[in-house]
DNA sequence: CTGTTAGCGCATTCAT
DNA sequence: ATGAATGCGCTAACAG
């Protein structure tokens, strides 16, 4: 008991605080936070972090955003990887309720979320990242992706490109779908139509960007310029264009080293992915410091912007 | 009591095991873990992992492959990021310790590694990755810094380069230190001896790097290849080498994308980085999972092996 | 097969 | 200013 005030710095007598000190850093003596928590009725001052794939760059910042602002406030970060895959999504929320988390950001892999809600976690406060809730109300942050793919589309058109392929994920990724829509919308504000002759929705790392782009790029009618939906395709498709070695424009989700260094001009949208962690940490602590009998409030949502980078050649 | 029973599948007869279930979801109980845990007398089933710069993709893979281990004994990852200061350091495993992890894997920051032994923190099993311990003996996992190094110059002096130049990381890092040695003893190995002229210690990043490489090609005795220690080095050496528009042959530690897609022909030391986390995950464990009561067993070393790629022009 | 007792390490509350 | 009792949620050990 009179170590515990001690080290809650309490009213002890000088001599006394003296004696445990010296006990303490003669025994290697810790305070078992674990134990700690319990007593207080507190959760385990650690926050859940469920990610897709943290091989992915995006991931990683955004991993180390989150982890910026948990430090901030004393609390851990809990990692968990899903690899998309929806089960282990499942399993590892529940295992975070079970250790008593504060609350947990999750990277959504699946179509349905009704286990990530906050209610079905046991009322753990739940932020999604990257992904927009289905079917349920929670907390979000995103990247502008339709915003983002407009303007770089845009930018091709206003360079004068009157064909512009699309390379990108399918569209049941949100980001994918939101991603076209972006394309298509900056078409439309141009007064054109994109042909659908020149999308190609099925690609989803390098060697198959490369060979869509390759078969597009071959074509007797083919674009003059290219958006891709992510940095892997652009990449994919830089190979198809040195290549072929066309001319070929190129404008691509996600910034990448070297962008300004390729043979062709590269447009590129550009985003902090350490904000989006950040973000999400931030809406999270809100919840958790948020007294507890109060009304819970509406879910939040905010979209991290993006900005277009032109390179030139 | 008979809730605990049911949970953990011991004998109850078929009917209260159904009404209980029914109860649990209903009610949607969890078990608390962090409870059991403290009863059983056991740690918290997670296990720390300190890294230096979780922005640098060297470190996200270590925590993935980390992390996929882990997850196969159903141990959870807690991360922590230090941006290599020491007393974050501290800091961080002190917590951990409090938190009662199973075990810790650090990348350590500083010179001195004292207050990462095992025993300064109270016998919490720990591993160090990517560099070695100094002043403690503990369990490591390393990367072939010098043989790759080494290998990577004497493919440049095997192709007939006799002036190969060094940029690199500031010796007081190991893994500076090591690949500057390895590339030392190609040289010797080949009857030669690098010039310190052509030795560059001091580049960091990309700017830095290609400010050391623009000086270094610009003299009237520019080395005809250059050995960088790592892709940010060898990238800031490419933007030197376009700019000079000279055929500077590179050869760099770790590996890119588009390393083959380059104008000069590039030799890339690469490595497996999910292995550094995976290895250490396994050495961890088997310091966890051996009986407490045997003696410890000796300290294990590791050295994930690097292999050579040249990409052609 | 099910309930009771006791205690993991800690801190709140109540004594002294 | 310090110590004793009590209980956080759980389970091993022991009844019944």
């Amino acid at each position: 008991m009179t170590v515990s005030r001690v080290l809650k710095d309490e009213h002890v007598s000088a001599a006394t605080r003296e004696r445990v000190l010296a006990a303490v850093r003669e025994l290697g003596y810790r305070r078992n936070e674990v134990a700690r928590n319990l007593r207080l009725g507190r959760p385990s001052g650690m926050i859940g972090l469920v990610v897709t794939n943290l091989a992915n760059p995006f991931y990683s910042r955004l991993a180390l955003g989150a982890e910026q602002v948990a430090e901030q406030h004393g609390l851990r970060l809990v990692l968990g990887n899903t690899g998309e895959q929806v089960q282990r999504e499942r399993e590892l929320v529940e295992d975070l309720v079970s250790r008593r988390v504060d609350g947990m950001i999750v990277v959504p892999a699946g179509a349905t979320h009704r286990h990530l809600s906050s209610a079905a976690l046991g009322g753990t406060p739940v932020v999604l990242a990257s992904r927009p809730p289905s079917g349920i109300d929670a907390d979000t942050v995103l990247v502008d992706d339709f915003g983002g793919a407009q303007a770089a589309t845009a930018q091709l058109l206003a360079e004068g490109h009157r064909s512009v392929g699309f390379l990108g994920n399918p569209p049941a990724l949100f980001t994918g779908a939101e991603r076209f829509r972006g394309y298509w919308a900056a078409h439309e504000e141009a007064g054109l139509t994109p042909r659908e002759e020149w999308v190609r929705r099925g690609p989803y790392d390098i060697p198959t960007a490369e060979a869509a782009a390759l078969e597009l790029l071959d074509r007797e009618d083919a674009p003059t310029a290219l958006f891709c939906t992510n940095n892997r395709i652009t990449l994919g498709a830089y190979r198809a264009v040195l290549r072929l070695d066309t001319d070929t424009a190129l404008a691509g989700f996600d910034d990448f080293e070297m962008a300004d260094m390729l043979k062709v001009p590269v447009t590129v949208v550009s985003y902090d992915a350490d904000e989006v962690g950040r973000r999400a940490a931030r809406l999270l602590l809100d919840r958790i410091e948020q007294a507890p009998d109060k009304p819970p409030g509406p879910a939040r949502r905010t979209v991290v912007p993006t900005s277009v980078v032109r390179y030139g050649v």
